[in-house]
DNA sequence: GACGACCTGTCAACCGGTTGACACGTGATT
DNA sequence: AATCACGTGTCAACCGGTTGACAGGTCGTC
């Protein structure tokens, strides 16, 4: 029943494995499973069920000694210790064809991140109406973050603004950043960024490609 | 000089490294940058000099010693080592918001990954004109596939399709697949899949920003 | 031509994350 | 009540990746 009290102390790999436990989880609950075992998870999600436990042990208290882990219990459990027991609204800021996709990507409500705010300094695209939302000029960026309430924002615009963008953002009180921009960002440290690089992952996926059709890779 | 064997070797870190390697040295190189020092180099991208001599080291020879890496030189070696020496077409599965936003991006041709080839089954899309390109039937999947020697796939469609869709990218030869469906896809281990899971990123993020608000991250 | 600034290649120590082992708790069965 | 199958919590060994240190090479300068 033991809480760490620093998170800070969590693994990070640990943290990229806390969502797909969560929604390994839900998928289960949604299939009235009550009962899971760390060995059954584990291989649902293609790991070792000691690192599962392993992960687990860092928050404590999961299950009583003996008997398998409640789903029922697990699911709000990991909400809260990822930080969505209730909605985290999200403003997107770039609303070209990929910030367009996240905001009528539906799956982002569901998962506990509804979109509350499109922002784009284009005005052609000011007024447009996306998911029953409108996209917004960027002079409200700060109202609306402030009046929602928003804590993280996902940023789509082109890399040469991104880093303005972003000073912007962090003023107005943003704590998280998923940024798709092809650059870097520089941020305090009391703000998190996760880069989403699609280019930096396919050049990656064509190493292993090349090393598959050359045959050195695996057992050669 | 010496050239390692089995690219299999590499560690996973080291090959995402790699590509934003190759990012940084170009934009170098389009400045007219001729020479750069692994500390330099490493210093733009936040790493340790030692690491990225470490990284290098793996496919060896890039530079003499005593003297600081050729741009010139460096570039087309990480090309040729990514496997981005020359186009890599791809093809995009789903033309959905995403699937639509990832052909309409640019970028990707520019970096060596020219779409070649949209796919729905939604005869609704199909015909439809993206970036001068048409979406294409599903029955066309393999023809298009093997005419343009298309490698690797990025699978924009929905989640309960994901799987079927894959098997039949897999038998027409498709090696390498990036996933967007919030699923695990099984493959062969021939086949080489990277996920890009927008949910899990968001909660890891979610998760690091509960950190940061409530004080228990860094020194404290 | 000797010196010093600067560079890479290389290796060994280090560190964090993963894994296997096991002590101990529970409930069903005999 | 004893036993067995099955479960978690916990720890120590292990392993891969990161980091610092240094040997040895190159160039410019005095």
């Amino acid at each position: 029943m033991r809480k760490i009290r620093r998170h800070s102390e969590v693994p990070e790999a640990t943290i990229h494995r806390l969502p797909r436990y969560l929604e390994k989880l839900k998928l289960l609950q949604a299939v009235g499973v009550e009962d899971v075992s760390s060995r059954q998870l584990a291989e649902s999600l293609d790991i070792k069920a000691s690192q599962l436990r392993h992960d687990f042990h860092y928050f404590g208290g999961f299950s009583r000694p003996g008997r398998p882990y409640q789903v029922g219990k697990l699911v709000p459990a990991l909400e809260k210790i990822i930080g969505v027991s209730e909605p985290q609204p999200v403003a997107i800021i770039g609303a070209g064809h990929l910030g367009q996709a996240l905001a009528n990507y539906g799956n982002l409500d569901v998962q506990g991140f509804p979109v509350r705010g499109v922002f784009d300094a284009n005005p052609r695209l000011v007024g447009l109406e996306i998911s029953g939302q409108p996209v917004r000029d960027m002079d409200q960026l700060e109202d609306v973050i402030a009046r929602e309430g928003i804590r993280i924002a996902i940023l789509t615009v082109p890399a040469q603004h991104a880093q303005a963008v972003t000073e912007r953002l962090v003023t107005c009180g943003i704590v998280g950043i998923v940024n798709f921009a092809p650059t870097d960002l520089k941020v305090p440290k009391t703000v998190a960024v996760r880069n989403e690089r699609l280019v930096v992952g396919l050049m990656a996926l064509s190493f292993k490609v090349k090393c598959i059709l050359e045959g050195d890779c695996g057992a050669e």
